[in-house]
DNA sequence: ACCTTCGGGACGCCCCGTTTCT
DNA sequence: AGAAACGGGGCGTCCCGAAGGT
């Protein structure tokens, strides 16, 4: 029975993802020690070890949030959408928090296990594998679903297997992240996307 | 005069260089503790800092022989080699560590200084621009040419320009290297390729 | 006026400290964490501290509390019932709280002083010198007499001072105690009754 | 193989050892914080963390060998003298250690796992019933082997089982402890003792 | 010269008692 | 009375320099 509203905490909570999400995208999972948490996020350790157990679960937070923020994408607007939005300037803090889940799922065998471990209460039990660079296991589920819409709405090619279809457009989203990560040039991007897209398509 | 030959010291310095690779590759750099380097090194603290001031420098040596080797199967063999090499298991130790470098350079300014500072010894002005799987001048320019041929022999589309093609194939090589990098199966990729290699061929 | 019934509030404030009791008695001063209390008494951080201004405070409370029902029941009924009361079951838990007691009182210099300041409301000033077992002043007194009695009786021996065998058998009380308290079994304890019982009384 | 003499180790150890007994006696475990172990040894935490692996296990270590010194008295002069020794000055701090112990086992479960499982290499698997207060399995054994081999040489009675005999003078030994801890005075009990010890003698 | 061990102290995480807001 | 926020301080890790041995 809680005495403070329900908006209230959750708001609160998202206030701390949001600041959470920019420090580990700027310094690294590592780099973003609490007490530089504690400063740009402008809270206490008290605040933010309220809403979270400990760094390792905030980070998971943050990291699964976006992971279904691009699985939403993707459900509503396509892989490919998906792309040209992390093109975009607001879109490179998402792909560092991507980035940094790719790393520890490499490195730290912890992080592994709980990233593997999703909250039960959830349902659907398809979220067994994860999808490019290991980050997204709801990405592959949502993008074939979408695919299969579509083919069915005679929009996508059905000459090729749809999950042939998705894997391709994952190894598209990789490339872009590799590229993005290194720092090199993407600007020059949007008409290869336009390829990759109409690829993809049926043919009139 | 040296009391200790030349080569059983730099011989040495490459054994350190090579376990710390490995070390640096799995568990990232502040995974892999100085602890850990002992362990898996078999030596001691003192028999890994007499050759190395510190754990920096120790990574960044390591860093700096990676993108020296890049660079040199570069300027030898051609970037497509290096690819090959690279998606070859023993690449993918070389390929982690040049992960580790870009988000050092992301998040760590320290870092970003000392790398850009090389040593002034060293001579070659070319090997500072590496991109993940190496630097992609070069690789354009040949790519252009052939596609640019192929064209003209109409095995490959004219509705797209060539430059863009060629970016697009790029493109899906960094995703390829990204999912080796990240450990994940490629066997399911072939039917992916075809599809790749359709939607830049021209139709019939 | 007050708004709530002057005896609720006590009843609460006497639910807190049966709950704060059995908590300090079973984890300790410090190993009862106000978290733990909470748990434990199922009450919030407000609902206790909305009795007693902090932790210290709380166990302060406890303990006097303890420390006057033993002064209470030596006033009553004597030291001898006392124990018997401390060897029943429900004994216990206040041994444990009286040993925190002596421990803080060793180990905290903060403690000692607040402990050694009694609210002067209570007026009662004989219960201030409580040992593990009680205050052994009466119980000596008494123990002296039965045994006058009993010597000259000739059940008791009289190579030894009387007062060396009331000593002798506190001592012994004491360790019973103490060894109620860590949760020893006691019953293999009788003949070594008899053998205190022996070493005292008369030869033949 | 040491490149240090293992003398110097043993000898920091015991160093280390001594202070921290001193601390944990006068503070308790946890008023002993690291801070004050370095501060009241003269020392960093690197120096004290490089020989012990955590608090924890320095303390262990502390009351083991506080526990096997205890042994060692018993075994070579009997329980009484060992009583004798506690009570005068310098037994203070080791009977606060042994305090701690019994305290620690009763409120710590962690604590007494790991002070029942002791080091595989000592051998005889007697070792498995905790003495008096939880703490002095050791001392038990000690105790009747020695009263054991005093029985055979008729110094000591033999009309009452030996388990007995070392069970009474546990007794004794709990309740000194109750009393010294209680800071309750302690010099009268020298006859006392005596009586003891003669009611554990043969008679001529 | 090469290597090992010891020791120092800054800092990482997060727990804890307390205070403030609702 | 309950929930949220605070920040001091607990323990332990980490990197590295000093001291010592071979």
């Amino acid at each position: 029975m809680p005495r403070v509203s329900r908006e209230r905490l959750e708001a609160r909570r998202q206030e701390i993802l949001d600041g959470a999400r920019a420090a580990f995208a700027r310094h690294g999972y590592e780099g973003a020690t609490v007490r530089i948490l504690e400063t740009e996020l402008g809270m206490s350790r008290g605040a933010i070890f309220h809403h979270f157990p400990d760094k390792s679960a905030l980070f998971l937070a943050v990291a699964r949030r976006e992971a279904d923020a691009m699985a939403g994408i993707i459900r509503g607007q396509g892989l490919v959408h998906l792309m040209r939005a992390l093109l975009a300037e607001s879109g490179t803090e998402r792909l560092r928090i991507y980035l940094e889940v790719t790393r520890r799922l490499r490195t730290d065998a912890d992080f592994r296990r709980e990233w593997a471990a999703r909250g039960e209460a959830e349902g659907s039990g398809d979220a067994d594998e994860l999808g490019p660079a290991g980050a997204s296991g709801p990405l592959t589920a949502a993008s074939v679903a979408r695919l299969r819409r579509q083919r069915d709405a005679k929009v996508v090619r059905h000459d090729v297997p749809v999950d042939v279809l998705a894997d391709y457009l994952e190894l598209v989203l990789d490339g872009l992240v590799a590229r993005l990560v290194a720092g090199r040039p993407v600007e020059r991007l949007d008409p290869v996307l336009d390829l990759v897209e109409s690829s993809v398509r049926a043919r009139r």
